[in-house]
DNA sequence: GTAGGGTTAG
């Protein structure tokens, strides 16, 4: 039996020992196991400030299981216990089991840090009701309020104040209580008036001057005060006037220079924030992990790689020191760095050596992936993620639809949904995107709507989706419609819109919006000249084409990439112009690639140039010998040119080389080869009998030695989505109509579900050129007139 | 046991 002095010298020196710990230490942790096991082992009882610093230290070390068993084994947690495990709670997210706690505890045994904690809790998870609301039962329960509350319940109306008569309010309260002594409370009146005024709803100055007037008569000034104006200022659009405060500071917090560095950032002044980082440097101001963080962000956004790099190194070599959080958000931005500019790799292996990682970093690597098209890295990296949040699904959607995974990422997009995600509008603008893939137009629509119900629609990320998905699918004025209203659009938005009256054969139309696009000064980049050029070359426009691809470097100092001079090559061949195609490649600037050649090529096939194509299709094989795509273009081409035998040829070579994948089913290959082709309305039959018709198509292929890919319908087919089935496959529908040998002035009628998209309607009005006759086609109410490659729908264009 | 400012992902 111990007598009751041995105990207490035995809880005090535990005690000693467990306030040497510093949470958030792995050390720390294991040290108070040890202790924990001491406790035990000794027979002595659990209870007291030991049992409240080592729930303290097992939460902090997130091992908070272990932190609510041990809560769970104290007969009468005290108070102490009790607001550990709120805040415990509360750092989680998981307001419901503070608030359970909270509720469980009764009101004698309550005080003021008790309801502080609590306060804490709701203003740090952005519900600033809540905080208010218990601040109010505080005071109706006659608990005192002291500086630690007002800070927390000030912090809470930043959230939800929206005029200066609540701020002016809330200082009189500050005021009354004769709480205005203190630096914390002050900074937080502050950063109330400066938040009130970044709202969009009020007029920013007379808060700011407000904001001001407080600033200046405040009798001492911490660097969180100067940080908080600085920030005002930035929040408030005003780079010069937090420039300012920050040069008059006397003296130099660290902390103050990060606000304003992130504000150049923010605003997109790269140079300004790096400008500012060397001075820092130079004055020898405190460089912490948010100022690296920072920089290297504006690294990454302003094009300065090797500036970025210089900072990576510079890092490793003097601040890399394992026992602090450092590399978590410096290496977070890292890996964004790396992969922006294309070195997935480099930012693969920064992730894999990172000893701590987070959902940022998670997400941040999957966007490398995704980005670089590497999808199948990026499917097997989404399904290892120890957790998801909303962002990951959304970079998952929209990467699988922008990389041509159409179905699956509305399969995701759905499965989010099932998770219990409330899709946000990039999620929405990903599952338009996985539309405009498939050609999903029902789809679109009905997506529309919902983005509409739920007040979506404005958004930039939306809007522009869908302008891409109505022109995709063949409806160009919805797209236009779609354009003309958005309330905000930005280069995007126009080059979605362009490329949507180029997609469809106003070239003319395409230029006029570019020239319009000029004349309201919005400068064009790189893919605003892609798709140009592409109007161009799908229009005719040689000249017009020629004129602004010199103009890329001239006027507006962007060098034409490889894709730029791919399509310069594609706008030559189709018109004819070999010879000023292989200029081009004469022309570039660096060695020509697979790209160049795969776009001679394919320039080729359309024109028929045997040689030129030949020629072509030798080099592609010496550059990428197992890519299948050169033996469909090469078969196609001779295809386009009757020459079955070379077609069959080129198959055969392609069987013996071992290249893998078949050449898909193409309507050049066939279009000796006309048949009657009729559908009727009911669903079933239409499916058996397109089915039916490719077979029979197949075997007469079979017969010159071409495999088409029939399977591939079928096995569609069978796929649960119908719907996406069916027009996932409208281009072969197109080449199913183009193979029709209609009788003069037939009509044919579309699937219920399906819509005329834009690929199909390019490939009728190519047949009706090339079959010389008129093709109906009747989608749903319209009637489409398909006449020498052009369609006479009033409707539509 | 509780408070106030700056920090990265689409």
């Amino acid at each position: 039996m111990r007598n009751v002095l041995d105990v207490r010298v035995l809880a005090n020196r535990y005690f000693a020992q467990l306030n040497l710990c510093c949470p958030q230490n792995l050390s720390s942790y294991s040290l108070a196991r040890t202790v924990h096991g001491h406790v035990i082992a000794s027979g002595f009882k659990l209870r007291g400030h030991i049992v409240n610093r080592l729930i303290d230290i097992y939460w902090k070390s997130s091992d908070f299981v272990y932190a609510r068993k041990l809560f769970d084994e104290i007969p009468q947690p005290d108070v102490i216990a009790r607001t550990t495990l709120i805040t415990a709670y509360s750092a989680l997210g998981n307001l419901k089991m503070a608030r359970e706690i909270f509720n469980e505890t009764p009101l004698d045994m309550r005080d003021t840090v008790f309801y502080n904690a609590m306060i804490t809790g709701y203003s740090h998870m952005n519900d600033g009701h809540s905080a208010i609301e218990l601040f109010r039962a505080m005071r109706w329960a006659n608990f005192q309020p002291d500086d630690f509350t007002f800070a927390s319940v000030l912090s809470a109306s930043t959230l939800i104040f929206y005029d200066e008569r609540q701020c002016g309010q809330m200082h009189g309260t500050v005021v009354k209580f004769g709480i205005e002594i203190f630096p914390a409370v002050l900074n937080a009146l502050l950063s109330v008036y400066v938040k009130c005024a970044s709202s969009p709803l009020v007029s920013s100055s007379s808060l700011m001057a407000s904001a001001r007037k407080l600033f200046d008569e405040m009798p001492k000034r911490n660097e969180f005060i100067w940080t908080t104006l600085i920030t005002g200022y930035v929040r408030n659009g005003d780079l010069t006037g937090a420039r300012e405060i920050l040069d008059t500071m006397t003296e130099q917090p660290g902390i103050a220079w990060n606000a304003m560095i992130s504000g150049y950032l923010h605003h997109g002044l790269f140079e300004d924030a790096l400008t500012l980082f060397r001075k820092m440097r130079l004055l020898g101001v405190q460089v912490d992990e948010s100022t690296y963080t920072s920089v290297i962000s504006a690294c990454a956004d302003g094009g300065f790689f090797l500036l970025g790099k210089q900072v990576h190194a510079y890092i490793l070599k003097n601040e890399l020191n394992p026992d602090r959080d450092f590399l978590l958000s410096v290496g977070n931005t890292l890996i964004t760095l790396y992969w922006k500019y294309g070195k997935v790799d480099g930012a693969r292996k920064i992730f894999y050596e990172m000893p701590v990682k987070d959902i940022i970093t998670w997400n941040t690597l999957l966007s490398g992936y995704v980005n670089a098209g590497r999808m199948e890295e990026a499917k097997s990296f989404f399904a290892q993620m120890p957790e998801k949040n909303l962002l990951t699904w959304t970079v998952m959607i929209s990467g699988l639809a922008q990389n041509g995974f159409g179905e699956q990422a509305l399969k995701l997009f759905n499965q989010m949904k099932l998770d219990g995600y409330e899709p946000n509008d990039y999620a929405f603008a990903g599952a338009i995107t996985a539309c405009s893939v498939l050609g999903a137009l029902e789809n679109g629509r009905q997506l529309h709507a919902q983005i509409v119900h739920l007040g979506h629609d404005s958004t930039l990320s939306v809007g522009n989706a869908m302008i891409t998905m109505y022109a995709r699918c063949g409806i160009v004025e919805a797209a236009r419609t779609m354009f003309l209203t958005m309330p905000f659009v930005d280069p995007v938005s126009w080059n979605s819109m362009i490329a949507a009256l180029g997609q469809h054969g106003h070239g003319v139309k395409a230029i006029e919006l570019y020239e319009q696009m000029l004349k309201e000064g919005i400068l064009p980049d790189r893919r605003t000249f892609l798709t140009v050029l592409s109007a161009c070359s799908h229009a005719g426009l040689v000249e017009e084409g020629n004129r602004y691809f010199n103009s890329m470097l001239e006027n507006y100092g962007i060098a034409p990439g490889e894709d730029h001079y791919a399509r310069m090559i594609d706008l030559f061949c189709r018109a004819g112009k070999f010879s000023d195609a292989k200029n081009v490649i004469d022309s570039m600037p660096f060695e020509a690639r697979a790209p160049i050649w795969e776009a001679l090529l394919a320039g080729c096939r359309t024109h028929g140039n045997m040689d030129l194509g030949i020629e072509a299709a030798e080099k592609l094989f010496k550059l990428i010998p197992q890519h299948d795509g050169t033996y469909v273009l090469l078969s196609n081409m001779y295809a386009s040119l009757g020459r079955w035998n070379d077609v069959a040829r080129t198959r055969k070579l392609m069987r013996d080389r071992g290249v893998k994948k078949e050449p898909a089913c193409s309507w050049t290959e066939v279009e000796n080869k006309v048949h009657v082709f009729l559908v009727d309305d009911t669903v079933h039959p239409e499916v058996l009998s397109i089915y039916n018709y490719l077979e029979k198509l197949n075997l007469e292929m079979k017969k010159i030695g071409y495999i088409p890919d029939t399977k591939y319908v079928l096995h569609d087919m069978e796929s649960e989505h119908k719907e996406y089935a069916l027009s996932t496959h409208s281009e072969k529908l197109a080449v199913a109509f183009g193979l029709m040998k209609l009788p003069q002035g037939a009509t044919v009628r579309v699937f219920k579900n399906l819509r005329i998209c834009g690929d199909c309607h390019n490939a009728i009005k190519f047949m009706s050129k090339v079959v010389g006759r008129e093709i109906v086609v009747r989608d749903g109410k319209r009637f489409h007139h398909f006449k020498n490659g052009e369609c006479s729908c009033r409707n539509y264009w």
